[in-house]
Formats: C-alpha cells, sequence, structure tokens
DNA sequence: TAAAAAACTTACTTATTAGTAAGTAACTAC
DNA sequence: GTAGTTACTTACTAATAAGTAAGTTTTTTA
C-alpha cells in the first residue's frame, strides 16, 4: 500500500531532518519516524539500512540545496547585502520552530559519528563557508560591506553567531537572537 | 571497598562532564561511566538516582565554578580585556582535548531535558553573559575596549562565536577556532 | 495478465538502557 | 565491640534500540 501523493523515502527524510533539528542525533530512534508516519519499523530499514545511512542521505541533500543556493546567489542581481541577508534568514526560520541548524546538531554529536559521515558534514561546512565568503569579498570590492579581517574570518564569525544564535534562542529566547542577527548587519555597513 | 584517595561521587561528575563535552548528553550511559571507573552500574544509581540528577548536578557544580569566576574577576586588578581573555582561555583549552563547552552541548539537547534542568541552564547562561558583560563595560568606560552594541549584544556576540567555535573546531580544525579568537579581541581595540 | 520488482508487515533476535531490590563489606560513632 | 550508616555488588526487570529473515500486498512492466 503506498501512498499515491507522498513518497515514503521522503517522508522519512523530512521526519528525521525535523527529528534531528528538534531533539539531536542520538535523542531520537527508527520507531519514533516509524510512529510518526504511521508505519512499521522494518519500513524506515527498508528505505534507509540503518540511521548512518539516513543521517548520510539527510547531510547530501543539504549539500545539494545549499549548491542550489550558492548557484542561485551567484547568478543573481541581489546586492552582497541581500545574499548574506538570504543566508541569515534560514537560520531565522529554524529559530521560529525552536530547531537548530543540522551543522550545530551534528557538532554536538560529532564524536559519535562514524568517519564516512564526518568527511561529508567537513565538506558541507566548506562549502557554506566559501558562499557567505565570495559574497563578502564581491561585498567588499563594491565598497558595500565593511570589515576588516580576511573574508574567511569574517565568514567563521558571522557562521557561529547565527549556529550558536539559534541554539541559544532556545533557551534564552528569540530575542537574543534577534539581537544578533541585527548587529551581524549592522557591523558590515 | 571505597578508594582512599579519590572520592566515587567525584570521579563520577568529572567523566559525566567529559562525556557530556566530548560525546553528548545523549550519546552515553550509566553502564559507560561505570566500565571507566571500573564500579557497577548500581554503583552509580547509588550516588545519583538518575541521569537527570547527574546532569542537574554537573549544571549547578557549573554555576558554582562560574560564580567563583565571576567574584574573582570582579575583585580582581585585570584590564577588562584581561577579563574577557580568562574567559575566553576556558574555550581555547575545550578546543585542545577536542570538546565542546557544556552550554553548547546541552543546547544541542535542549528539547530532550526535563524542565528542572532548563530553567537551571538558563540561569546559568543568564550569568555567563552578564559576566561577559560586566567586564565590556567596564572596558568602554576606561576607554579600553570599543564596541557600537548594547555591552548585552556584545556579550551575546563573544559568546556565540566561542561556543559554535568551539564545535566548529572539531570539524573544520583548531586553526578556525584560532581566528575566530583573535578577531574577537581585535574587534573589541 | 502473469511475472517480477517494489514496498511494505509480521515476527522475531540480540544488545543496551535505566532502574531497583536485596545482600554484603567496611568504616564510624558511641 | 556492636549498632548503624555508607558505599558499594549481585542479580535481577522492563523498556527500548537496531536490525533482519521471511512472508504478503501492491505496483510496474513486458
Amino acid at each position: 500500500m503506498s501512498n499515491r501523493t507522498t513518497d515514503t523515502k521522503e517522508e522519512i527524510l523530512k521526519i528525521g531532518k525535523q527529528f534531528i533539528q528538534y531533539y539531536g542525533y542520538n535523542a531520537f530512534s527508527y520507531a519514533d519516524i516509524a510512529r510518526e508516519l504511521k508505519i512499521k519499523n522494518a519500513a524506515v530499514h527498508y528505505h534507509f539500512r540503518g540511521k548512518e545511512d539516513l543521517l548520510m542521505a539527510l547531510i547530501e541533500n543539504y549539500i545539494q540545496n545549499y549548491q542550489l543556493l550558492a548557484e542561485q546567489l551567484s547568478n543573481s542581481k541581489l546586492s552582497a547585502t541581500g545574499k548574506i541577508n538570504k543566508f541569515i534568514e534560514r537560520y531565522t526560520g529554524l529559530c521560529e520552530s525552536d530547531s537548530i541548524c543540522i551543522i550545530g546538531s551534528i557538532a554536538s554529536d560529532y564524536n559519535t559519528l562514524p568517519e564516512s559521515v564526518k568527511v561529508r558534514v567537513s565538506e558541507l561546512i566548506e562549502m557554506v563557508l566559501r558562499m557567505v565568503e565570495n559574497a563578502l569579498v564581491e561585498g567588499r570590492k563594491h565598497g558595500e560591506l565593511h570589515f576588516e579581517e580576511t573574508a574567511r574570518t569574517r565568514a567563521l564569525l558571522i557562521m557561529t553567531n547565527l549556529a550558536a544564535g539559534v541554539q541559544l534562542a532556545r533557551i534564552s529566547g528569540k530575542a537574543d537572537y534577534d539581537s544578533i542577527r541585527k548587529a551581524l548587519l549592522k557591523q558590515l555597513k
């Protein structure tokens, strides 16, 4: 019995992503996913042999997603500020659903992950950093953005502010995330 | 059979802290602690009824520790920069052992924690932020430090840079943490 | 429309987890 | 020196976790 309009495999990925962002990788089980989708445990194993495979698939999805965003940004007529904003918006969205970014979530569980996953996460992070870096370089070239550090360092600062910002927001409130977000942009002017 | 020189309860706290900082709260069990200390599972339960109680004790320890640091700093003749540096050093130390800060670790697992713990973590964070904020206010008053935002916002920026900085360091390398650390201090001049 | 492939469920297994009840050894206080 | 307290161990239980083998239903394709 398959569902006409939705794809179970996609649904598993969707729920898995939500669980990682809401509870953390080591805090949910295949049984949790199965319960949520009203299928059996073994059905989840049919689509993803094990939890590591599911995680790997999620990371691949995430990489694809960011590659798409990177392309869109490089082809767009948006200002550098606009591009940075597109990036920031992703975090703002997470904040609203009491979730944290996958990278931050995985980073906390990093030492429990198999080598294959670690390598890919590392590549994902480099990709994201390069994307922000490119926007920063462009903005500085056009006199639109101003910062003292190298673009790479500035990208690191922005990324860490946002990643930990959404983590903090769940505890001390969304107002703190908002202060961070606004300060980030003001600093670049 | 009790150990003359060490205290089992203290040892459990020490290992528990290490596990949280290295693997994450939901990635270790009482059995792991028992194995490490060469005692039985039930002995851990004797000292801490459940994992939540252990976590709570660790947080209380952490709060005490920070209260001590806050006092030391407020009574010290250190410059504001020196005070901020004392704070930064804590993160640098973590970085060297491939560990992340307890706050960051707990933040990722936040939605799996009981309310009693959440409340105390929230108080801990406020304490830490106030400490950094105080040093910033003092530094600005004396013309030693310079920043545009409110001291609270600046403290948020510093704290998120460091917390996510050590998380990132495990994945993309300690050099990235170092760039962040140096940029942080330079920004304040 | 029959065979094959895909997408499951049923029914397990094996390992781990948190936790506890009951017993024992050692130290402590009087 | 014995009664009580502390700090355990032994020996469980009940629940959950990951995973699999075998069978069933549904969909696709030839």
